[in-house]
DNA sequence: TAGTAATATTTGTATATACAAATAAAACTC
DNA sequence: GAGTTTTATTTGTATATACAAATATTACTA
């Protein structure tokens, strides 16, 4: 289960480089970006629950996108707001094209119906994990 | 399918560590050790194929078992054999105390046939995506 | 057999992520 | 409304792993 578990993922995450590579984002910075441009103002918070990872590596993600001139933070008390530039807009079609080849690429490895029923019986067993 | 499989790791591995912590070893660390213990000279590359991990990674899991005297290397030539030392041998009953935890565990959240069918998808989805 | 190719391992450095502590603000409570 | 608790975010540091280059040795080839 470990080794599995591990190894899938990894293949998964290499994948999905891969299919990132032409707008030179990492999957996780380009799904969150994806996010924010999609809900403007999000916060933080809502991108944890989004994006299943950590405060901290949600604010190291903010950090390199906003480096990168996608995104701004603007602080209002404790809370913060993230949005796109004009830039990330315009890199949107892009976004979405490499997520498209991404879906393409591992369903056709292992058949759309195949591939549902594995994201469900992973998230189902995560859930159950949660404690 | 991205977040999916990376949660699902990140999940089993906190239950794992959670599991080996009584050794004081990751559970990377235990498994290794587990199989130099079981083949005693098992070089790298063996290990590197069993563990489904690259050649640096195994140098370094390597390194740090050295490090805690759980094991020696001998070098002769291009080729390395790695040896446990009394101490880790000692340890073999924990350790499969600890493999015994881990299994109940995550048996206990998922059932014993769900688990088992769990892994068999993984590794069959793992190794079509070996190219 | 000298020169090149292949194999095994290690080293330098990078990525993805997390935990725990720090900071800051807002929300309760009495 | 002063003091405490909760919530949101960031920062410092650590872990697990990988890639690419370096090193060293053995095997092949012409």
């Amino acid at each position: 289960m470990y080794f599995s578990s591990n190894a899938l993922a990894r293949k998964i995450e290499k994948l999905a480089q891969e299919s990132w590579k032409p707008v030179g984002l990492s999957p996780s910075h380009a799904y969150l970006l994806m996010l924010v441009i999609e809900e403007p103002g999000i916060q933080p918070t809502a991108l944890v629950e989004q994006l299943l990872l950590t405060p901290s590596t949600i604010t190291r993600l903010i950090e390199k996108l906003e480096e990168k001139k996608l995104v701004v933070r603007t602080t209002e008390g404790k809370s913060t707001n993230v949005y796109a530039t004009p830039k990330a807009k315009q890199m949107l079609p892009q976004l979405n094209k490499c997520l498209g080849h991404f879906y393409e690429n591992y369903s056709t490895i292992l058949g759309r119906e195949e591939s549902a029923r594995l994201v469900q019986n992973m998230n189902k067993v995560t859930d159950k994990l949660e404690h």
